[in-house]
DNA sequence: ATTTTTTGATTTTTT
DNA sequence: ATCAAAAAAT
């Protein structure tokens, strides 16, 4: 039993779902089995914990603070439900955020159940539980089984032609701009009927709602959706389609959330409709973590949910098993400046450990120096680097550091930043998978089909833009079709055709070889390799060693449908480093993780809190920052340390600063200050003036880091394998594969008239394809969709 | 069609 | 300062 779920994330075959394929259904509740010993499970549960494990019936609140083993109430949980028969795996719905928490919780779950049990179908993000959902009942939004994901590049760039298509100015009305609104709209739920006048004005004076609308029904011609409409899809689905909402809300007897205090209004109100029938929903979160407003996440939901879901048990997690009492002290009376939140009380049983460390210094260089000797100190303690952390608030903050510890020797690892899947060369081997893997996806098409570098150009673009909206074909298919007319000059024509019979050739092959040979073949083939080797400079070594290891991580996939719905919902690659190494990365980043030493720089007025927050956000936006403060302290286990710097060059110029309103917020007996300079701005501001040239000491140059070779340099010299450069081919009429309705208003003699080649008469039709005899320019083969007739 | 110059913008990040 | 995208020059 339970055998015959679903494998998580594996192939959907492009089968509309058929609902007798639930492998279970409720109307057969498995035996319950009363256990008389407390299970493994929840043998290391403190009371509160064990309450929120046993109260599996009815809607639960867990409030948990900051590590006080949340992760291990919830899978406990889990396994509570199963181990005692209330429910199988496939029928608990279980929702994170990101992959690593699901990734973490799936792992957890297992050590708990052992391999009796087949993993957990439906433990995931919101969106990897909603994209296999959609998979199933696509055509009810008008969508095939195979729809694309795209990102939030392909998201832009589509808006942009959108925007350039209505003779909008981009400038004004930025894309960046739309595709914000147009998020925010999916992530409260909103579809483009729902728009209020409000939201309509925000974009191009009124015309919110129009591109919106506009935006939509472009993706459906693509048989594409963005992440938000994933879960906006599956709410409108669940609207309106009430036999399959309550089929889901059969299967799913009981629901977990976690972190709920990221849910958005798409998330809840999917929730609330999937919580509705069983009630049993038990969500975990902190409202002090709540970090992700501007993404559209709602403090409000974990506030309200007692309102919500009546009858609600509410557990409150607030023994700490991380940090030392100064730790909590100083993270806890600095929260108590926030209003308009669950008080919690977090207590622990460590001993008092080493009071938080605020440190002023003079600049940036400086306090990188310094937290370089800090750690080799703690190094020269026997400390793993591993439990070293620096957390910043904006990305830009980790340069300093990584020069200095370039400098000094540190292993470090900065995580976040470009992530190895949003590089150019990996989107580019991607956007030409996703090409052979479904011909409509033009995005992918538009970004490859100059690069590397064939001649064609924007003219040709355009060409192929205007054949494939008169059409209704994919851009692929067009310019195929333009390619065997005399629409485009020969040598542009040549190419197009050769390109598109490489991708046919590709597309057998796609179904003969590995994903990961064919991706190595398509860049070997495409002459993409080439294009690389030839740069010769260290970046275009760094770019081909990254196309291998994307080839590498492909052999674990066996088809490429598989390969690309996870790269599209799985966008992360830790690699796993075997050496020790410093992490720096920015406080959103670290929720949810913990270092026995954490760093925590830049505290200062405009820096942290960010001066957006200061100018634009309000008592809000500087409440989360002040969460943010939370989490950040929190992360540690033993110590914490916070810089703030006097001078700080900020967009290449030097600003004085003066230190951060979160750091006068510290309760004084968790703190040691370890400065003269504090005391606030007027001091100083006095120290500038004692200083001569008070940029004397900066270090103007940085270590060049120009003349670095990636590893990679030396072997791709060294392979220097030739590419056979696929011939193309001169034979041009062959490869009109693409179905096309001729016209039937064109005959024979008729006369018509054409933008470029002028009026003529037509002397010949084949398929949809016109021979012409124009008056001016002589006999053309074109397509007949670019042909009026005269009058 | 490609290369160079100019302009502009610059939190936080998942999926 | 830095980087990417748009505009201008080749």
């Amino acid at each position: 039993m339970g055998k015959r779920a679903h494998s998580a994330l594996a192939a959907q075959p492009c089968v509309p779902y058929l609902f007798t394929r639930f492998p279970m259904s409720s109307d057969n509740p498995p035996q319950q089995r009363q256990n008389a010993q407390v299970p493994a499970y929840a043998a290391r549960l403190n009371p509160p914990q064990r309450e929120a494990v046993l109260t599996t019936e009815g809607p639960v609140l867990m409030l948990a603070g900051a590590g006080t083993g949340k992760t291990a109430a919830l899978t406990a949980r889990l396994a509570h439900l199963v181990a005692t028969g209330r429910a199988y795996p496939s029928q608990i719905l279980c929702v994170t955020f990101t992959n690593k928490a699901a990734r973490e919780m799936r792992h957890r779950v297992a050590g708990h159940l052992g391999e009796a049990v087949e993993g957990m179908p439906w433990l995931g993000t919101f969106h990897s539980i909603c994209a296999k959902m959609l998979r199933r009942h696509a055509e009810l939004v008008g969508l095939e089984s195979n729809y694309t994901i795209i990102d939030t590049d392909d998201q832009i760039r589509l808006l942009k032609q959108l925007i350039n298509d209505n003779d909008l100015d981009e400038k004004r009305w930025p894309a960046r701009q739309l595709a914000g609104l147009i998020d925010g709209w999916k992530n409260r739920g909103l579809n483009p009927e729902d728009l209020d006048a409000v939201d309509n004005e925000a974009y191009a004076n009124g015309r919110g709602q129009q591109f919106y609308k506009l935006y939509q029904d472009r993706l459906k011609a693509l048989n594409a959706c963005d992440f938000g409409d994933l879960l906006l899809h599956m709410l409108n689905i669940f609207r309106r389609e009430h036999d399959v909402l309550e089929r889901y809300q059969r299967q799913f007897r009981y629901i977990l959330v976690d972190e709920y205090q990221d849910t958005n209004a798409v998330q809840y109100l999917w929730l609330r409709l999937l919580a509705q029938a069983s009630k049993n929903i038990c969500v975990v979160g902190d409202d002090d973590q709540s970090i992700y407003s501007w993404r559209g996440a709602e403090v409000a939901n974990i506030l309200r949910f007692e309102k919500d879901f009546p009858g609600a048990k509410v557990v409150k997690l607030e023994q700490n098993y991380r940090s030392t009492p100064h730790i909590l002290g100083a993270a806890s009376g600095l929260i108590r400046a926030n209003s308009e939140r669950h008080e919690k009380t977090l207590w622990t049983e460590h001993d008092h450990g080493d009071k938080v460390r605020v440190i002023g210094v003079w600049d940036a260089p400086e306090e990188a120096r310094r937290v370089g000797e800090e750690i080799e100190r703690l190094e020269r303690e026997g400390a793993s680097l591993d439990e070293v952390a620096i957390l910043v608030r904006a990305q830009y903050q980790t340069r300093e550091f990584e020069d200095r510890f370039i400098q000094i020797g540190i292993n470090y690892r900065i995580i976040g930043g470009f992530r190895f899947y949003e590089r150019a060369e990996i989107r580019d081997a991607l956007a030409y998978l996703r090409v052979i893997a479904q011909p409509q996806d033009d995005l992918a098409f538009e970004r490859i089909y100059n690069q590397p570098k064939r001649g064609l150009g924007a003219k040709t673009l355009e060409k192929m833009h205007q054949h494939a909206r008169r059409t209704g074909l994919p851009l692929a298919a067009a310019s195929l079709q333009i390619a065997d007319s005399d629409e485009l000059p020969a040598r542009a024509a040549n190419t197009i055709g050769g390109l598109m019979r490489q991708f046919l050739h590709w597309r057998e092959q796609s179904e003969q070889v590995t994903p990961a040979d064919l991706l190595r073949m398509v860049m070997t083939e495409s002459g993409y390799d080439e294009m690389l080797q030839k740069e010769r400079t260290a970046e275009s070594a760094g770019r081909l060693e990254n196309l291998s290891e994307l080839a590498r991580a492909m052999e674990e996939y066996e088809t490429l449908g598989d390969f690309l719905e996870h790269v599209s919902l799985v966008m992360d690659n830790d690699a796993a480093d075997d050496e020790e190494t410093v992490t720096i990365m920015t406080m959103h980043a670290a929720k949810g993780l913990e270092f026995d030493h954490v760093f925590l720089p830049g505290w200062e007025e405009g820096v942290f809190p960010s001066q957006r927050a200061i100018d634009e956000g309000g008592l809000a936006s500087l409440e989360e920052e002040r969460r943010l403060a939370y989490v950040g302290i929190t992360r540690a286990r033993r110590r914490c340390t916070i810089f703030h710097a006097a001078n700080r060059r900020i967009y290449g110029q030097w600003t004085s600063s003066i230190p951060s309103r979160f750091i006068e917020e510290l309760p004084p007996e968790h703190i040691d200050q370890e400065t003269t300079m504090t005391g606030g701005a007027s001091l100083w501001r006095a120290n500038w003036t004692e200083q001569e040239d008070p940029f004397a000491h900066v270090s103007q140059s940085r270590p060049d880091r120009s003349g670095a070779r990636g590893p990679g340099w030396q072997r791709a010299l060294a392979t220097g394998y030739e590419t056979k450069p696929v011939r193309v081919q001169e034979n041009r009429r062959s490869a009109a594969s693409f179905a096309a309705k001729p016209r039937t208003d064109v005959a024979i003699g008729a006369r018509v008239f054409h933008e470029k080649f002028g009026y003529g008469t037509v002397t010949d039709q084949e398929g949809n394809k016109l021979e012409i005899d124009f008056e001016h320019s002589g006999t053309k083969r074109v397509i007949d969709s670019f042909v009026k007739l005269a009058d």
